[in-house]
DNA sequence: TCAATTTATATCGTTCACGATGCAAAAATA
DNA sequence: TATTTTTGCATCGTGAACGATATAAATTGA
């Protein structure tokens, strides 16, 4: 029967879409206060390993279009937490850097992780089966990026 | 070194979340030519299980919000694809049907599956593996849910 | 060198996602 | 029964995502 394969259950894209938008839910506690959002702080990871990137460098870290990348920097920008000044060898460029207060963040934000994980381990037990799925997601995300 | 942590390439999240939007990039062909959207299509694929059920009914089983839905709900049945009904017994719930267009969809779909199943195995290889990714996220998915 | 093409970013329009709030109907309780 | 509380849905505002399109600067090539 085809149509057994219309079945809610039996659809792996609704689960990681799912599971995705419940553990971004999961950041709300430790974010909020930052007054950040889950993307806004993917953003500064990038940065924190590496400042002052051209906006198109975050974009392909992060797997979005820059048409997702520029407004999210900007209202970054309205909050002070980075800076976009004009590329010197290329002008087309936009140069994103971090402020002060987007480099203290840093610090506030570094139990973030290991808060994140003792949430997702409590719930889920066991640490190899995560290990093992994100190997797996990995090669999925390796696939589906080129097309 | 606490800051190791805050590597992008250490976090669970980061994966789900790129992983469930390139999935969803990955129905684009499928869907765009039946006119729907992703979410769409979930709901579609509830109301396929079972016609004619309120807007709290769909979000539950969608684990979403019913400010979520009924926004979703209305362009569905703007396209034509849903009737959105007051409740005869509760007069507070709208229940939503299926129109014979969205019927109709149903077997115009009826193979949308298949064609994401291969292409997730084509790019992945492993169907084991993926199989018992679905386990582990359903586990994810079961502890998250109750915040 | 000058026109054609590509690249980097921005803007626009539409659809989600969701917190906050509103409102009417149902349920609970005094 | 009258009042309070809860429930079901809707509306509003904000922040993503992303396809389509625009624009200026850089690159290519004739």
């Amino acid at each position: 029967m085809a149509y057994e394969q219309l079945k809610l259950d039996n659809q792996l894209c609704f689960r990681l879409y799912t599971a995705a938008r419940l553990t971004m839910g999961a950041y709300h506690p430790y974010l909020d206060p930052l007054g950040i959002t889950y993307p806004q702080y993917l953003v500064l990871l990038v940065l924190w390993e590496q400042d002052k990137q051209p906006v198109n460098d975050i974009a392909h870290k992060l797997y979005l279009e820059t048409n997702t990348v520029t407004p999210l920097l900007q209202r970054m920008e309205k909050a002070g937490l980075v800076k976009r000044t004009k590329g010197k060898e290329d002008t087309r460029q936009r140069i994103v850097s971090l402020t002060k207060k987007g480099i203290n963040m840093r610090e506030q934000a570094k139990h973030v992780p290991e808060c994140l994980s003792a949430d997702i381990i409590k719930n889920e037990g066991s640490v190899e089966e995560i290990a093992q799925m994100i190997s797996t997601l990995d090669k999925l995300i390796e696939g589906l990026k080129q097309q």
